[in-house]
DNA sequence: AAAACGGGGGG
DNA sequence: CCCCCAGTTTT
């Protein structure tokens, strides 16, 4: 297909059907387009909306963004998950502050040159906040032209990424290409869906080989999946009866890093004996709670809650940095996992 | 309860 | 290149 005829039927499509009311639209500044771009990454627009919104009340720029300390940043992603994304954001920040001014580089390669932005990350900054042409190949376009033209293969392989990426660059128009931009990404999240796309309304369907060949559910192929390994851990809810509840900072990167944890011991490590080691405290251990299991990408990790209580009076001061004794009220001004905060609001609906 | 989902960093 | 990284939404 004629890559102008592709892309007039996309852009007239988006004229009558795409999504215009979105807030990072609304002044598509560079640092404003990444920001939703990282947030777009890894949820859907209905939720990420809010997180947008507050995230950008606070930090309406880069300068300011950059001037934050981690904690706070992490505070206002918390929830949204994939917090390296947030860490990579805030560190970006700096490194602009640092190195361009406060400025982004409107260069495909600066841009990528910076943490958490790839080739499609850069090249969305580009064409929706500076129009200039440049390809992208997230989610929705890679499954659209997976289909479009029947591409076989898993995309995570880079044969098959490549392929995506030739086609990427071979429809991109050389008029309106913000709108062009985010035309695509609307119409593989709205009619080109993962499940039973909606080809009776595509603008594209006419030249579409996997509904010609009513292959749609073909495309694109899945990621070969494995057995996923369990782990497993104590988490403990470690508390006074003052009802404060003592919680850990996790280390910087790995797996909820920079948020804010219970203490976690290895399984069949004696509790109270770990808690007089590493804690400094002396505890009586409760019975352990069910436990609950949460999926990760690579694991499952099944997480055994336990609650000790301190034996002496709750004089206890933590002068280690990374630990709080947490009480009611804190609630919004720490970053917490979605299974820590579940933990914890259980545990504070027991303890009042 | 299980499966689907996404882009980038790092080895 | 392939593997690692998380949590919400959908089935």
């Amino acid at each position: 297909m004629d890559p102008m005829k592709f892309s007039q039927r996309v852009l007239d499509w988006f004229d009558a059907h795409g999504r215009k009311q979105l807030p990072w639209k609304e002044n598509p500044t560079p640092y404003r387009v990444w920001v939703s771009e990282i947030m777009l990454q890894q949820t859907q627009v209905a939720t990420v909306i809010p997180y947008y919104e507050r995230f950008m009340v606070r930090f309406p720029d880069i300068r300011a963004l950059a001037d934050a300390e981690q904690d706070e940043v992490l505070r206002l992603w918390a929830g949204l998950g994939y917090y390296a994304r947030a860490r990579y954001l805030h560190q970006a920040a700096q490194i602009l502050h640092e190195r361009y001014d406060s400025q982004m580089p409107l260069d495909i390669a600066a841009l990528q040159e910076l943490p958490g932005i790839g080739r499609s990350t850069a090249g969305a900054i580009l064409a929706l906040a500076a129009g200039q042409r440049q390809p992208i190949l997230d989610g929705n376009v890679k499954r659209l032209l997976a289909r479009f033209k029947a591409v076989d293969g898993w995309p995570g392989q880079s044969r098959v990424q490549a392929a995506l990426w030739e086609l990427a660059e071979h429809f991109m128009p050389v008029q309106r290409i913000a709108d062009y931009t985010q035309a695509v990404m609307d119409l593989g999240a709205i009619v080109c869906i993962p499940h039973q796309p909606h080809c009776e309304i595509c603008p594209l369907v006419e030249d579409c080989v996997a509904f010609a060949q009513k292959r749609q559910a073909d495309f694109p192929a899945p990621k070969p999946r494995r057995e996923l390994p369990v782990r497993a851990i104590q988490m403990l809810l470690v508390r006074t009866d003052n009802n404060e509840v003592l919680l850990e900072r996790r280390p910087p990167a790995g797996i909820w890093g920079g948020l804010w944890s219970f203490p976690e011991c290895p399984i069949g490590v004696d509790v109270a004996d770990w808690c007089r080691e590493r804690l400094g405290l002396t505890v009586t251990v409760e019975p352990p709670w069910g436990v609950m299991r949460h999926g990760f990408s690579h694991f499952h990790l099944d997480i055994t809650p336990v609650p000790v209580m301190v034996a002496e009076p709750s004089s206890i001061v933590m002068e280690e940095e990374g630990f709080v004794w947490y009480n009611e009220g804190y609630s919004a001004s720490r970053g917490m996992a979605a299974p820590v905060r579940r933990l914890l609001a259980v545990l504070v609906n027991k303890i009042v």
